[in-house]
Formats: C-alpha cells, structure tokens, sequence
DNA sequence: CATGAATGAGAATTCATTCAT
DNA sequence: TATGAATGAATTCTCATTCAT
C-alpha cells in the first residue's frame, strides 16, 4: 500500500471560508447542473485551495486529499486544473446573480421612500453582506484576474452592466430632485465602491482581529459621501 | 526621474515597466549595496516576471533567460526563490522611504498654506507619482502579501508609522483650525487610501486604455471629500 | 533458496547481486506489503545501485533508468531518496527475521547434541550463510550507518536483542557443563563476530578472486577459538 | 556583498578528531612537501569533512568554508575534488610509515625478550594505538575504497608488504621455537587484525560513550588467541 | 463514475569547476 | 597565490494529466 488512500477524513475543515459556502455551493450547483458527492467535494476544496493559497500554488493533488477522492475523479470532471478555476468563479457572473442584485437594489430604493441616507446605507450593507456570502470566489477572482484573460473577459462583459443599473436605479432619481450634487456616475460608483472595498479589505484582511461594527461604520461613510470633510 | 504614466501600449510590449525601474533599481541598491552587473540584472529581470505573472507561476529559469544569466547564478545571489522576492520588495520598507515621504508631506503642507483643497491635491498627486515609480513593486506586493506571512508582517511593521505621519501632518491642524470636522483619523485615512487606489487600479488596471488626466481627476476626488454628495 | 558463493566472476558483470536478491525482496515484500511490479522493480534496482555505489553517489535518475521506470515513479512509492533506502535496509531488522535466527540458533544447539565444535561450525556455516543472503543489504547497512541516524537507531534497537540471544542460548549452558572456560558473554561474541566478519571480508571483498572452501575455513576458525594459538 | 565571505572563524573546531590531526597533517606535510597556510587548512578541513559524512556527500564548498578559504582556492592546491581525497589518504601508504611500523615491530619483539604475551599486548597496544592517531585517515580509506579504483590499488600494493613483515617478524620465530602451533600465517594474521578491529570498531563506532580500559581489554583478546576458549 | 499507479516535463536547488581580477 | 563571481549540467523532487482497471 504506497499512497495513503486519501479519506474524507482529510479535510481540514478548519472552514475559514464560514457559512459562505453554502450560498456559494448553491450558485455553482445552479452553474454546474446536479453534481455527484464527490464533484461536490472537489469544488469545495478547489476553492478553498484556491483562496487560501493561490491557484499556481495549489497542487491537484491537495485538492484531491481536501476533497477525499482520487486525484484522477478530478480530471473525469473538469478537463484541466484551468477549467476548474474557470468554472468555479462563473457563478459571480451567472445570469440568475446579477439581475438578483438589481432586483434588491429596486426593492431597497423603494423601501428608503426618498431617504437618501437610508438608502444608501441599506445599498451598501447589502453589498457588504454580498461580499461576505461569495468571499473566497470574489477572493479567487481578484486574485487570479491578472493571471487569466478568460476571468478578465467575464468581468469585462458583465461589470459594466452592474454600473448601469446603480446608476439609473440610484443616482439619477436623486440628482433629478436635487438631493445629490450633479457628480459624473463614473466617479460616484468609483466613489462609493473604494470606500467599500477599503473597508471590507480592512475588516477581513488586515485588522481582522478587531471587533467591527458594520452598520456604525457604514453610517460613517455614508456621512462622509453626503456631508463631506468640510464643516456645513 | 519623474513618473511617467503607464499606457496601454506599456501593457503590451515587453517592458511594461517603463522608466520606473531606475527609481526601482535605484531603491534596492541602497538596500542591497554594491551590486555586480549579473545581480542588477537577475533583480530587474525578477521584477519583471512577478509583476506581469505572478510569484508561484514564475519559474528561476525564465528569470535567468530574461536576465542573461545562468541559473546557479540566481542562487549565488539569493538563496532561494522566496528570498529573491523578499529582498525585492524590502526597498519598499526603507527606512530612507518612509522618512522621505514625511518630509515631502511637511514640505507640501507647509507650501500649501493653510488652504486645504491644495494641500489635499498636492498630497494625492505625489502619492499617486509614487505609486507610478514603485508600481511594478506594490503590484508585487500587493499580490504575494496574502500569500507570504513575511510580506505581511513587513507591512504591518512600517504601515502605521506612515498613517501616524500623516494624521499628525495633516489631518490635526486643520481639526483644530475648523476646516474640517472632527473626523476620526482611522477613518479619514481609509477613505482618502481607499478613493486614490480605487482610482489608481482603475486607470492602469481596469481602464488603462482610456486617456486619464490626472490632476483633473484628483481635484473631483478631493471636492468629493471635501463638499459631499449633497448640494451645500 | 540455497546461498551462492559469490565468486569473481560477479564482481564484474551488472547483477553482482547474485541469486541473493530473491530472498532480499521476498523479505521486502513482507514489509511493505503487496507491491506493484514497478515498485518491486525500484527497490531491487536501488537495492543493487545503493551497494555498488554508495547512496550519496547514486542518482535517483539512475536507479529509475535501471528500474525501467519513471523518475516520478520513484517518489510515488518512496517519499524520498532517504526514505528509499531506510525502508530498503528495513526488513534486516524485521520482527520475523531476527526470531527466526534465534530459533534456529536453537535448533542447531540441540542437534549438535553437546558437541561444541560441530555447534560453532554450524553457528558460523550458518551466519554466514545469513550473509551471503542479504550480502548486499548488509553492504548497504554497513556502508550507511555512519551517514545515517535512522539506521544506526535500528541497529541499536535491534543488535543487543540478537546478543542476548545468543549468550543465553550457546555460552551460558557450555559454560556451565564446563565445556567452556568463563570468559565474558561480551567478549566471546565479540571475537567470535570479529573473527566471522573478518573471514567474510575478505573473502568477498579483499580476495573475491580466490577460490575459498567455506567448510574447512570455518573448521579452522573455531579451532582457533576453542584451542588457541599455544599448544596443547 | 551576496555571498558571506568565509572566515576562519567558520572553521568549527568541534574537533572530534582529537590529537590526531596533528601526527595526520605531518605525515600529509611529508608528502605534499612545505604547504602554504590555506592550504593547510584545506587538507585538514577536508579530512574532517571526508571522514564524518563521507566524499560523495561532502562539497567542496562546504570545506571551503570550514577552511576559510575561498572555493576556488581547493583548485588551485588540487586538481579536483578527487584528486583531493586520493592525496589526502597517501601517507596511510607513504614509504616512510609502513617501515616504520616494521621497525617498530621488531623493536617490540626484542623487548619482549621471548615472551609472547608480552609481544602480542605490545604489538596490538601499537597497532590501537596507530589507528587511533590516524582514524579519520583510516576511516576515510575504508569508507571510499569500495568506489575508487585508485585506494584499492594502493591498499592491493601495500597491505600485503605489511603481512608478510609481521609474518616474519612475529610468527616464524615462535612457531619455530613451539611457542605458537603451527597455524598458516593468513588465519594468523586476519585473526589477529579481526579480533583488533573488532574491538577497535566497539569502542569508536558502536559505544563510545563507554569507558574502555584499553589495556585490560588487549589482555583479555591476547589470552583467547593464546589460549582459546576450552579450559586447559 | 471512480480509482490510483504511472508518466515525463519541468521545478528549485546544488555543485564541481573555471576564470578574470 | 588567492579570490569569488559565474557557470551549466546534474540532482532531487513536483505536478498536471493519462489510462487501464
């Protein structure tokens, strides 16, 4: 017996990844069509590998001990070690994913009636609690972005029309009654997607260990996008 | 050596580095002394392949070929790969940086006058000439950081002196002086980092294509931060 | 599977190894466990490279070239060239090798029926017998030991146990009976393994040209022990 | 500066050679003639080297730096690596140590003044005696012999002088005069040197933790060559 | 579907040796 | 004589991928 057989037992399930991955399971099962147990297994494992340590660093074959099956089963589902890392961030990109955000993001204009605080504040806690739920594929993405033209493509094609619709769902109302200063939507988006990022990246990469509060710290940005630095 | 701006034509051709790298060079040599001929081009070359391919998918062998130098020489010079990366972002740390940067940033302070909306230009435009000059390195690191606990920790090390710096240049006197509100730094800080590198990627990583006026741009950044979203 | 006596001839042409390997792997084989025909055809290609020339001087490349298989063979089955050669040296310490000796110790004593000479020429006949077996595993042994912590640890577990042995069951009763004068157990093995490894020595490895009678040497060698050099 | 210049200071003198390196580094000196300092140093830091995990495993760089020389200069004293280790074991053969020993012998032999006890403590005292003041040299010799021609020879050419010289001297004249049986001088001498290295091999290799007490230890191996094991 | 042994190209690293200074 | 940078072939080990079972 040369090879240690690997066992489900070898799954370090030290779960840094959280509850995420169960949404995140569910988006690619939609992708992926129904999958077996162990393809199941594989794709976890993948993106574990993959966020924690980078996709060239990560040997199928620790893949393959995460998951608890052969190397080979693999390669009977994904044809190369790039097409798992190409079809594992898909989902951010499904059809079903984006329309659901600009679906909540009505709703939530709606429910602010007019509060331009409110709304603002809900949109970005949202955001956050999105960024939250797919962080290890959003992770992978940004990380492997650079690497491959494939994943550099499939923002490309589907970034842009995010924009558009928080935009027109969220900007221009607001500019038509005057609540909001004539500022180009480039530099608005921009804008409020830094401040974000910049606090989720501090939250979860470099202060990780403080205690946050997110809604305090979101009503602090939100006060600095409307009121600005300057006394009124 | 002013900044030159990266274009898309740099994007493409094979020194995508521009002139950044004699600040570059420049900046390791006093880190790693007197450097014979084959080690100043086994670094430059280094540089190269981290930026454009990442760490972990650039192999000791292609840095040789680019850098015209055999193999074992890498290893005469660095006694592994991971320490070749290492002392390659270590100039970033410098202790003849940071320093530099706090002096800049009095001088600017001093030079701007008490009027704020200058200052906070002139602060961005150096940063980002910065950024410009380093940027191969910062793309480096900012790559391999989650990846190396060495990188980390040297960020975590030289980080906070610099926001220290810069809350106590900038940000106190004006509190004091009334024209801005009493903000809290930590965030102050954040938000201003968080807008000048969210438009940092997207003009050379996102965008690089499109044409970018830099002074325009930061002076909308700082009305942003300094008069808000809303109408005054 | 008789021993061979190696002969000159063997020193020369590529199997040097004689006959004595088939002994050597089906004790392999009871340590590791089923084997594969590569894997079987790795260890005995070490087995032979590592006696000939020494474990530092042998690639692992070479042993792969020999074995008919692929360098990455090897480390499927061995995690390292160390492991390789510890796992190789392993079954001379096996827990069904050494009782076996013992017992045969023992059934040689009761045949010899209190005849100590016959006794000792059987002991010896038979130890060396044992030698020429694993004649190229001990080679190895021998010749790492010194290199090599792992094998020196075996020894020491393993030796004093064979000692023990052998003290209680041939000194100790002759002794009593008076057939023997009481010399120490420690000195008596000592010389009698002296004399016997010497005789090996050069008989395989200092004059392997010369024609040796196993019988008559052995005869001598005990005559000496039991009579010493001054007349009687 | 990349590669830390070697000192003297590298050289770890944890000297487990004892007093030895200095009768080793005359013989060597007769050979060699005068030698420079370095070069000195290289000779001894090569034994060292050699003797404690052998040729194959030991690199030129790593005497180099135990010498506190710089590598090339190992070249410009020794044509290679090899050719180091040849030069290094000469003086075990050269002209001036084997009569020298069988001057010895017979000088040990006339102050013996017939008694044979006497004679063959003497003889083995000076025999353990000698291997103890060039054991790395010896060890060297045994351990490469098996894979380089060139020791075999020497040892072929030379090991047969020094038998025939204690034949003469030691044996004829007692068998001659009934002291000794009448035992083939081969048997005579791999016995002798069996029972010598037997011991010499315990009290070095296998326990050298414990204590030895030399001389009683020779009596006790001259008594059961003389005597033997039956009670008389 | 699943396995895991086998592959061989390629990875990082070592090392004896050369050579300009 | 001495240096140490440079070399490039060789070495150990890795890894994505294939394929017979």
């Amino acid at each position: 017996m040369p090879a240690k057989k690997p066992t489900a037992e070898d799954q370090t399930n030290e779960s840094s990844l959280g509850g995420a991955i169960d949404a995140i399971m569910a988006a690619v099962e939609q992708e992926e069509g129904a999958m077996t147990d162990k393809k199941r297994r594989i794709v976890e494992a993948a993106i574990h590998c993959f966020a924690e340590n980078g996709y060239a660093a990560t040997a199928t074959n620790t893949i393959a001990r995460r998951a608890g099956v052969a190397e080979g089963t693999i390669f009977r589902h994904f044809e190369t070690k790039k097409d798992l890392l190409i079809r594992l961030v898909r989902p951010l990109f499904s059809p079903s994913l984006l329309p659901l955000v600009a679906k909540e993001l009505r709703t939530e204009t709606e429910r602010a009636d007019g509060d331009l605080r409110t709304l603002m504040c809900t949109i970005l806690a949202n955001r956050l609690a999105f960024a939250d739920r797919f962080a290890p594929l959003v992770r992978i993405l940004i990380q492997e972005m650079r690497f491959h033209a494939e994943l550099r493509e499939a923002v490309a094609e589907n970034f842009p029309v995010g924009l558009q619709i928080a935009a027109d769902t969220v900007l221009k109302p607001y500019i038509a009654s005057g609540q909001i200063r004539a500022v180009e939507p480039a530099l608005f988006l921009r804008s409020v997607i830094s401040l974000l990022v910049g606090y989720y990246v501090i939250r979860t990469e470099v202060l990780p260990a403080q205690e946050w509060d997110d809604e305090a710290e979101i009503g602090r940005i939100v006060d600095l996008m409307l009121d600005g630095l300057r006394p009124r």
